[in-house]
DNA sequence: AAATTTATCCAAAGCGGTTTGATTGGTGTA
DNA sequence: TACACCAATCAAACCGCTTTGGATAAATTT
């Protein structure tokens, strides 16, 4: 059924009948009660590509999600900021396109998004501390949210963030207060933007206090189960071992985890461990007493914001950018205690 | 740039430039050189939209997320199934688009997605045991492929599943080998189909041997960490305590673990546990030797099967409904051992 | 009563591609 | 020389919608 055929059955023009259905005034409220009745019985609904395509409006937003192509690394957070973008996208009536792109050609596929014009905007994940992708949707004049920041970026752009660097300030103070003074840092690839700023937290903490955090204990790599473990017991074998570990996402924690009780330590006791919590809906850091001491800041809530600026600025481009920063909370668990004092 | 501009530009008629882009033998191959370099040049690329208007044909796969209202949960799988579909997707050109929808009004969802025409066909995830959207996808015409299987479904119908039963079988057939006769599962929902298959496994396992599964062994629920935790610290307080432990996915895995290191019980001696393992790509069960036993199955592999399915049907919809079933692999690792004989 | 508004509705022109059905000039053949 | 045939190109129709610029009749104003 297309809008052709529904307004010959009704006895109407087209452009009556889509103006009925689009609320616009020059319609009488008898007929457009007639149409809506029709339209309902028949169960119409105008084609989106030949609507998007008179409108010049596409009603998508794109999403492009690097995938390293070395480890074949989809990033677990993801799943979780689609869910609360995706709540925003469907109660405003847009479609969320994915493109997966390996991380070596972004930019052609960034550039093909907007000649294909099949999208209104995009939100770019993962940044870079130098990301040439905001550059480049400045200039192609595609509409772009970053969900995390950019370093090196000169002009300003919209974005969501969490603020990592405070996170990991204070997780790092609470375990210097507790009288650690070998934490490690089980960190994501320090490329990344969110990574760097959680290592610049970390060490600005040390410096505060005069201290100087061992190069040793500062680790980068993708954040999974199976570099935390391995790198944490790695770290725990040393001669002069951390007591603390700051890690960088609840996935690393299990690994972190696993390493310290391998070796019969018990955590919040023998070792301690902040972590940061992304409150993945899978993944919850639960009990009464959370099991990881953690800054917390829910992705999902990100995700809702990201899409829900984006729309903004979609709607009205004269805007300024806008950008959101997220206070992640430092929530007390069970994985946290004073360090021991060395025999 | 768009169709018209480049024809002008290079004094041809739109026909044949749009020809000479797509590959038709009646042009010149002195012209279409000529074409293509201009459209290189000029970066053009067919705009997606009226494209499909002329066609029919969108270039777009739909997946449909069911997100559960409760529990906002969103099934940790998806991204790397995503991944593998993604990776068919982007080497044919078509876009994929997601629509979230609440587990609640699945069917106006699809009704919506066909008259709205967005999509060329969709993938079906999560399927129930009483799947009704397979009957709904036939009759509103939409090409669909499902991710798993409904074991109620009357008509055949594309699907891309694991072996859920037989993994699980043979993994009950391998703690029984090992002696242990109090054998707990740690399932998924058992509406789902994925989940009721598994249990189907581990029962016939036990029939077969002439042995009955405790009822208070067997427990299903949605596949989170704490719950997994939880389920297991319960379990191994009872009276007459399992012996080892069954497990839908590596998430529970680590819940289970947690709960049986708890009780100062050491996993592969005084506890065995045997995981399905989806292989996603941030929890590998690694090391040399795997941490956990497992049954093991690639769910990027079944992305990318289930989109080269699809297209397949798009392609040529007179073809006939194909399935594939994958045989899980049982990789044993660290997690299991003999039963102790209790004292 | 004539002129102007107002309330409804419509025909037709896009949007940016693809595809059908000519048209043209050149070759080969009877 | 006349005819059929082929290769290369084009004008125009179409996909399904929105939107511009009237058209018509009724209501209001002058």
């Amino acid at each position: 059924m297309n809008l052709k055929e529904l307004s010959t059955k009704l006895g109407l023009s087209q452009t009556t009948v889509s103006r009925a259905l689009n609320g616009y005034p020059e319609v009488s409220e008898e007929t457009r009660e007639k149409v809506r009745r029709a339209a309902e019985e028949h169960n119409y609904r105008p084609n989106t590509r030949a609507r998007s395509l008179a409108t010049g409006r596409t009603m998508a937003i794109g999403h492009v999600i690097p995938v390293s192509t070395k480890h074949e690394m989809v990033n677990p957070v993801f799943g979780d900021f689609i869910a609360g973008a995706g709540e925003v996208y469907s109660r405003e009536g847009y479609d969320m396109v994915l493109t997966l792109v390996e991380d070596n050609n972004e930019e052609a596929a960034y550039r093909q998004i907007k000649s294909r014009g099949s999208v209104d905007g995009v939100v770019v994940h993962g940044p870079l501390m130098d990301e040439p992708r905001i550059p480049l949707l400045k200039k192609i004049g595609l509409p772009f949210v970053v969900h995390g920041r950019a370093t090196n970026a000169i002009d300003p752009y919209s974005w969501v963030d969490m603020n990592n660097r405070r996170a990991f300030e204070r997780a790092t103070e609470l375990l210097l207060d507790l009288g650690h003074r070998r934490i490690a840092l089980i960190n994501g690839l320090e490329r990344m933007d969110f990574a760097f700023r959680r290592r610049e937290g970390y060490e600005a903490a040390h410096y505060n206090r005069g201290l100087t955090p061992d190069p040793i204990l500062m680790c980068s790599h993708e954040m999974t189960e199976l570099f935390a473990h391995d790198t944490t017991a790695t770290l725990l074998s040393q001669p002069n071992p951390p007591t603390a570990f700051l890690v960088s996402s609840m996935i690393c924690a299990l690994g972190v985890r696993r390493a310290i009780e391998e070796r019969g330590l018990v955590m919040g006791k023998d070792v301690s461990v902040v972590t940061h919590d992304d409150v993945l809906s899978y993944l919850r850091n639960g009990g009464d007493v959370p099991i990881f001491t953690a800054t917390r800041s829910s992705v999902r809530e990100a995700g809702r914001k990201s899409a829900e600026i984006l729309l903004q600025m979609i709607n009205d481009p004269t805007r300024d950018p806008e950008t959101v920063l997220f206070e992640a909370e430092l929530v007390l668990g069970q994985s946290t205690g004073p360090a021991l004092v060395r025999a």
